[in-house]
DNA sequence: TATGAATGAGTGTTCATTCAT
DNA sequence: GATGAATGAACACTCATTCAT
């Protein structure tokens, strides 16, 4: 279940300090990537906003692009860890429309950074970016798991390929409250989408035909 | 209705010719932003996929960012040119569906296009930006019509937000298909993702309710 | 008997263009080279002494390393150029003696380019290094030519191997003249090493045995 | 005669630990001084070659440049130190033969040393340089010495300027077995070496004359 | 209208050196 | 005395853009 990680080199070998450093340099990094975006960051700016010059940033890291995975993963890291208390046994439709809501409001929490990892991922090398879409993986597959657990319970019949639809349509649509904020947020509050969204969900459309 | 389009300047004077040029350009970026995304590929390979020099190039266009505009803007008149094609106005029930199928296909089949919008448009700058968002509340505005017409019809009972929020809804699944074809076309065709997908947007997850 | 030449890349297309920048180029780093070595200067400062900007500079070559290919393969060509001219036919004795002070005389009047070559050679890479020994050896194989044929013509009898040997040195005595100047020029002129020089080489040391 | 040393500063007092420490530095930067020459070898990794951390190198010298300098007078000293047990004053040609032998021996020993010492010697700076070619100096008085003992006894007769020129070959012609190994070294072992230089050394090109 | 040589600000990265612990 | 984290000047190289031909 856990992926391993891929390391990323650093100079100094005090962990806590790397540890601390870095966690600096993500949270600069974050604000900057989402402001003006990876490409047009620059690494002195990311060391300027981290508080360190620009050769403590690369005592920490090797290339720009470990700064993007650092932040990446970090995204993950959180959303995942915050995502780990849904309670997944109990395996009913409330729970999984509770957990749907809980991830969105984990979503509306860290918008700056779901946005950022979503639009910043695909800059990522060959070399990296199989560690971050084995995560994204990982939480489609919590949903799965949610909604498979309703199935075992007898509360939902659902063959596993469209479990699996479903699973991926959740995910996205709590991405798509960061990444379609313009549109979105100037009409709904995150309560708004969280009771539209899982109502749709739940009902679809044949839900609402007219009584006829 | 139709949104005033941002004009490019160029230097040529012979419209036909501009037509012509841009489009050899926009071919040839489309390409290349594919594989390398608009920050990695240069304006130099740009021209040269057009098949032209750098310095014709910029007698048609201004800065680098106006290649990605007009990239960006003729994929959504291409997207809208072939979704012009739904029949507005029938407001079935099964029309919206074939609807819905149709804007699958046409996205499966402008993969390369719709993932380079989708993933570069955020690189426009806040001067092109809106042009383009536009043009993409255009389309969202085809799928609330083509929903309108079924509660109008008297096939659906449903409130205007929630037409709102669903035809958003039917518009990310379609971009889906392009940006996550990593994780969904390892699994399913484009028509395994029609039928997944339309059964869900219909039914729901009620509807998969087990018989009690 | 032409070595090939290593192919240094160019964006500039225009061949004559070439020639011409790369020959101001060479002439400003060989004097850069001179001064500070190689790894002392600056690839802006080699620009600045061509005569063109930075960007400029590297229309005509791809890395630094290339400049400094460049200025070895012209030393080696100009050297080579001017050794032709001795005539390797005669096969004398007299007519390897005037060889010899040919090549030391064109070493003297290019000290800088001599100096220069035979210090930073060795920081050409892996890749560019077999070019430019390459020319070496075909310098030294023109002594060797010089030498063989006064053992043909029956003007002295000598194995191949001290032949080898033979030619060598004087091509070492010939660099020993810009690369120990600072000991050598001081107390003999170039007339001066000339004579000293050949006179060594053609009676040795047993040649000034004291009379019995 | 005996050059003083040019002192290198070092914070730390203990002039036995100086010592220490310094050789061990120098063991560790020859090696890599001969590997990827001075320029591209960095402080860090002369430290860690000898053994200690970045800081730890900083105390016994105050710049790289001081590094260079350690390993050029070092290698001086030991060259110099294996040459004293040249027998001076026998003054026979056959004790010159053999202290050229054995000063080819020498080099043939420290290869790496004096490939280091020669090819990187020029980028010590005006003020170090001075020391380094002092020492080189005396060296080639120890062949002058040599010689000028067989003239004094009457085994040679030879002006001073031609012992001097002499000398700088003998010197020369040393270093040559380690700057040209590319070129010798794939012909001929040190003993041939020896043969074939000392032969030509002593007879010169005339003592190979055909007989008539 | 087309070309492509020229430009130089800007970028990622390195590394000698310092200094607080 | 020893350590190693911090620093920032310096460097090689890129690339969007211009403009003379």
């Amino acid at each position: 279940m856990h992926a391993g990680k891929r390391k990323v080199h650093a100079s100094v070998k005090d962990e806590q300090l790397i540890e601390k450093r870095r966690s600096e340099m993500i949270k600069g990094a974050v604000h900057l990537f989402k402001q003006k975006g990876f490409h047009r960051t620059t690494t002195r700016e990311i060391a300027k906003a981290a508080g360190f010059s620009i050769g403590t940033l690369y005592e920490y890291i090797r290339t720009k692009e470990d700064v993007l995975y650092l932040v990446c993963d970090s995204i993950y890291d959180q959303v995942k860890d915050r995502l780990q208390r849904i309670d997944l046994e109990a395996g009913t439709l409330e729970s999984l429309k509770l957990g749907i809501g809980y991830y969105f409001k984990v979503v509306d929490d860290m918008q700056d950074e779901v946005l950022v990892m979503y639009q910043e991922a695909k800059s990522l090398s060959k070399d990296a970016l199989p560690y971050v879409l084995k995560k994204e993986m990982d939480m489609v597959g919590m949903f799965e798991r949610l909604i498979r657990r309703c199935v075992e319970n007898g509360e939902l019949e659902m063959e596993e390929r469209k479990i699996h639809m479903l699973a991926q349509d959740i995910f996205v649509q709590g991405q798509m409250w960061g990444f379609r904020r313009w549109a979105l947020q100037k009409e709904f509050s995150i309560d708004d989408y969280i009771d539209l969204q899982t109502d749709l969900l739940f009902s679809g459309i044949n839900g609402y035909k007219a009584k006829q």
